[in-house]
DNA sequence: GATTTAAATGGACGATTGTCCATTTTGTGA
DNA sequence: TCACAAAATGGACAATCGTCCATTTAAATC
């Protein structure tokens, strides 16, 4: 009656993927095998076959469960902001830059799956840090700015000003990924910033990072 | 005395490295195997360890090579062009976006190295697309730029410039990863340069990518 | 052309891979 | 408490991994 049992598979089902991830994490892709996982997550060889059916579609959960807990991670911030639309950028790029999401094992995860989304479609699909709901967020926040600039094409504006802070921000995770322990978030943060301030300097005039000089 | 006998073993030792390369660009890092590679550069399996020592050197001296002929690359395009610091930034801008540099093999291949590069001290030393080099290059000609526009601290604002001008086209290369098919270079031109237009308006006003609106 | 020797071959080897199932364990309902 | 069934175990298995060396091939030297 309580559902003891399915409350102990489901747990196990999660060992299996926090298993694969923390492995990735620490040893990369190529060194997580199944002698590997199953002894991270203390439990029986026959588990990934049993709870997965095999350890691709194991490993496939995974980066779709990594992936969930990133976006979760960035819409949780959006829903303890103001509603401007620099409100939203501005929360957005401090959270995907934040200690919380952009961390030594966040980064060697995504990293370790983006090597082998191009062979993987299962991967590949959920290896896309900018989805369409982010996107969508994002230049829905620059459309609001770009019409309040008075600009002759806002869409446009909107939308170049989206995918070039979105690549900007890639940019910085893959500093963070190649050189950890130099990296300078604030720095990051205001470069960025710097960007954003140069094509729409009312709206990012004395918001965001750090504008030390 | 034609000194055959070394032409041939560096011929080979070529072979094995291209090999590498391939197996890595059409399946991965995972399934490049010893067998793999030898069957692709139709070479016995013993060569690997007569060159190489071992499959992780050789993957290491792949990894080395990849990233030499990328360089070699960006600074031979910068030979052909004008002196000034935005006809510089241009250069590197449109060459690394370029056919030539920014294609499928190249990026399955960086990515592939990449997602090993925090594993494997080897490989992370060769995956770093913007080294110092390059980077110094970026910087000087925006601090030409900067000094031109009479801003006040020119040199952080040439070093913001190059780091967010570096990271931006690293976000472009993982837009091409991730959607090869629908990505399109002359729009990741146009947004680099909007961005930079916006940050020195008068160096980049008629410059650079298509301006189409 | 004979001799020397560097280069290349290809298979043997033990270790490790992922899969799968006969067996054991354990929660659930009668 | 017992019988049932779902869940978990752990080892057998063939396949594949990378290494290494005894042997063969062929270029270089005499």
């Amino acid at each position: 009656m309580t559902g003891r049992r399915q409350e102990i598979r489901e747990r196990n089902r999660l060992s299996l993927i926090e298993a694969v991830l923390d492995s990735v994490a620490e040893k990369g892709i190529s060194e997580t095998s199944v002698s590997e996982i199953i002894q991270r997550a203390n439990l029986s060889r026959g588990m990934i076959h049993l709870h997965f059916g095999g350890k691709d579609n194991l490993v496939d959960e995974a980066a779709r469960y990594s992936s969930e807990q990133y976006y979760n991670g960035i819409y949780d911030l959006l829903e303890a902001t103001g509603q401007t639309g620099q409100e939203h950028i501005e929360m957005i790029v401090r959270g995907d830059l934040s200690e919380t999401i952009l961390n030594k094992k966040n980064v060697s995860i995504w990293y370790a799956f983006r090597g082998e989304a191009r062979n993987r479609a299962a991967i590949a699909a959920f290896s896309d840090t900018r989805d369409a709901k982010l996107r969508n967020l994002v230049f829905n926040a620059f459309a609001r700015i770009a019409k309040e600039t008075g600009t002759e094409h806002p869409n446009q504006v909107a939308r170049d000003a989206t995918h070039g802070t979105l690549a900007m921000l890639e940019g910085m995770w893959t500093d963070y990924l190649l050189h950890p322990d130099s990296f300078d978030r604030d720095e990051a943060m205001r470069i960025v910033f710097r960007f954003l301030r140069a094509m729409f300097p009312k709206h990012f005039d004395l918001n965001g990072a750090v504008l030390s000089e």
